[in-house]
DNA sequence: TGTATTTTAGTAAACGATTACCAAAAGTAG
DNA sequence: CTACTTTTGGTAATCGTTTACTAAAATACA
């Protein structure tokens, strides 16, 4: 089935288990195999992303039993484009939906409506941090 | 660059080409060659595109000199839905942005913004036809 | 008929994302 | 000290999508 949203896997184990190690509590610890559980993702590959996360300074990690991985940040100072950017890389908002210099038509034949989507997405995740999903346990 | 809209260079080949045509008039023919050099892409990709909007009914073409494209139906009568799901496959709004099954939360951390990208892109390729773009030749 | 042009169809290559695996480092507890 | 747990980091394998190429078929025209 098509899809117009490009979300990856990455992301998605990025975004969630973010919120799930906000939601234990200031130092709560929390490792590999808990996320792999509430996540239904592969152990490795949340490896891997909670290794990029940790080393942008968004999670602090703690190796040996009862280690695991926990906020490095108050869960207001992390906003999902932060995660986002950390895993992806910068999101920009550009006026061609494929970033091509040279176009065949004077106006975009999609008028706007891929910026719109974009800034949409961007100003959606930069406007929530973790703190926003706390309450709703 | 990240991007987190998903236009494949197949998609925007079949929405430039398309558009391209129509804008030659009823009879006019398009060929592999006119179609590369207007959009700089490959004349290979090119084919491969064309060959599935032949297959689907909205061009006819024409083998040997002189040959080429022509739309198979009237230009109101093909809309940009009708391109992308020749190219990509049936374009759905799924609730989950990853069209998966579980989820750990109860309610979708994107909430709707995704939904509604999905949806806006759908509307926007749907009210769009070939004709849309005759006039701003 | 013969030559050049053009689409067609099948295959091959390239690319990126994901998954898998392993050895090493670090910490904990007995 | 020893055994165990857990992250780290590197590499390799797999998989699917996208892109590139080529030979064959069809057509036109001289």
């Amino acid at each position: 089935m098509a899809k117009i949203i490009n979300l990856t896997e990455a992301a998605s184990i990025a975004f969630h288990s973010m919120i799930i190690i906000a939601q234990q509590g200031h130092k709560g610890q929390v490792n590999v195999n808990f996320l792999a559980e509430k996540t239904s993702s592969s152990k490795f590959h949340i490896s891997k992303v909670m290794q990029k996360l940790v080393k942008d300074g968004f999670l602090g990690s703690h190796r040996g039993p009862a280690g695991g991985f926990f906020l490095a940040k108050e869960p207001e100072k992390i906003t999902l484009l932060n995660i986002y950017e950390s895993i992806e890389g910068k999101l920009e908002v550009t006026k061609c939906p494929l970033n091509r210099p040279a176009c065949p038509f004077k106006v975009c034949l999609f008028d706007g409506v891929t910026v719109k989507m974009t800034r949409d997405f961007r100003d959606f995740i930069r406007n929530h941090s973790l703190a926003h999903y706390l309450e709703k346990k």
